[in-house]
DNA sequence: AGAAATTACGTTTCGCGTAAGCATG
DNA sequence: CATGCTTACGCGAAACGTAATTTCT
């Protein structure tokens, strides 16, 4: 049993006969009559009664159109439901997140959000990782986008669903001396002047024990491409995650992975106290989608 | 969009992962990871969240499977559905036939009927054609199948619904003279004696007018069997329902043509003022199957 | 390494259309 | 003989299975 031989034999009902039933479906009549031919045998009884050239339901013809007619609307409608749900999502989405995620990777996220869910007034919120989990707690907005906030507060409201990890890497000018080596240590990059992030931000937070002590800092900037500018100019080295690096074209910049593999992950934050809205969920769907692995 | 679809949709989301739901289903994996690419395109939406290897339904994908579910348990039922409705088919049913019927036409289609509605409590009821109207009347009967009674009473409470028509023709030895004609005319036929049925049956009624006027009767009887013999010993010559003829095997009886083309319509009667019950509408439903042309 | 999903490709199944065959009126 | 249902047969699309590839644990 299948789709075709229901609305070939609701046509049919509906017609009288199978020639006029054939044409309104744009098929040909023998295609219509084998289908009908093949339900009736796989029912095990008879749908109509052909009465010379004229058909008519039989008992069981009659019941079964009642739940064919059922079914065919039933997934006729399967479509437009699906579409008219997207246009009942709707309300206000405020999403943080940080100036790399805001600028790079959020935009054609956001972009695909409100053209398949026009309803939905999408809102970007631009701060730092630490900052985060005070802005969710007092609803500023819904869900942020940052790296995993490590702090483990004794409190757990505050839940976390990892979209993708990124290794953290060096990123030196070409005329540095680091540039020649592949892996490179800690105890090697603490003899360059480091620029790094601020001391808000998730990166940093990972960086802190391992590297920062006694290291000399020439810069500290909240964002990547400030840092970028010292690092083409060889003024120091700096240690970035690799999504960014990739994202970014590096003119007279290399990359070079570390001996030890440190990663930030990145993923969503959000208030296990409050349901998340459908829109919610689309939007970590979306991301999930472009950028999870 | 069709039935494989819903039901590895279905299965796909139950089991959380596509390789148990085509194990549970005997397909193999692909052959499922394909027909939910092609659902998922057909619907312009994704169904699942792919998060590495594991499925998640989205939001879309949640909403999708209830209508999903509701189809497919429809589309299971409906055969059982349509044999539980047999089942609930009760009831008494009365059938008037002529003995002809009663004894060769019938038999098959009450033991259908008993097989395949087996609560319905089917009685034959054998009489003449004009009995029926009577019988109907006063409840007796349900419904007769006989001949068409020509009577046209004023009174229209009862309705005649043809089954099949049959020519009347002549049957005699092979020692007759007739044997050796083609096509007969009562005149011929009015030469030799005749024997034909009592005066209460359709056949009789039919003939009345045109040839037994004037005509030496010899046998007038209820049942063909017993003109048979009659014929047989070349003591006369009968007109019987050419169904009748075929019906029988005829030892050195011949069959032919008459040259006015006088049929019986047999059909089945009933009291208009009732409705027919769903057992009757079976019972000539599979009469019609049978018998019909 | 092992498990699960997708992609690729050859095979089989299924539905369709044309043409021919029957039946009815 | 005209209309309508069924059967026969070849073609093209669709679904399947095996095997190779990719991705994540």
């Amino acid at each position: 049993m299948n789709f075709i031989q229901l609305e070939y034999f609701k046509k049919t009902a509906e017609c009288g006969n199978i020639t006029m039933a054939a044409k309104k479906m744009f098929v040909s009549q023998p295609a219509v009559s084998k289908q009908l031919k093949l339900l009736e045998e796989e029912l095990e009884c008879k749908l109509f009664a052909r009465r010379g050239n004229r058909l008519a339901l039989t008992l069981e013809g009659e019941l079964f159109l009642k739940h064919a007619k059922e079914i065919v609307s039933k997934v006729k409608n399967i479509k437009d439901e699906i579409n008219f749900s997207r246009k009942k999502v709707s309300g206000k989405l405020a999403i943080g997140c940080g100036a790399v995620s805001a600028k790079l990777l959020l935009p054609n996220i956001v972009d695909k959000m409100i053209k398949e869910y026009p309803d939905v007034e999408v809102s970007i919120f631009e701060a730092e990782t630490n900052e985060m989990r005070e802005l969710l707690e007092s609803d500023v907005i819904d869900i942020s986008f940052s790296a995993e906030d490590l702090r483990g507060g004794s409190e757990k409201k505050i839940e976390f669903k990892e979209i993708f990890s990124s290794e953290l890497v060096l990123v030196c000018s070409e005329k540095c001396a680091l540039a020649r080596m592949r892996k490179v240590s800690f105890e090697e990059i603490k003899k360059y002047p480091l620029i790094t992030y601020t001391p808000d931000t998730g990166v940093y937070r990972v960086l802190v024990k391992a590297l920062l002590e006694n290291a000399r800092i020439i810069l500290q900037s909240r964002y990547s491409e400030t840092m970028l500018v010292y690092i083409e100019k060889n003024l120091g080295v700096g240690i970035i995650p690799e999504y960014i690096a990739r994202l970014k074209s590096l003119n007279g910049i290399v990359v070079r992975k570390l001996d030890t593999d440190i990663k930030i992950h990145m993923g969503i934050n959000h208030d296990v106290s409050k349901p998340l809205s459908p829109a919610a969920r689309i939007f970590i769907e979306l991301l999930s989608a472009e950028y999870g692995k």
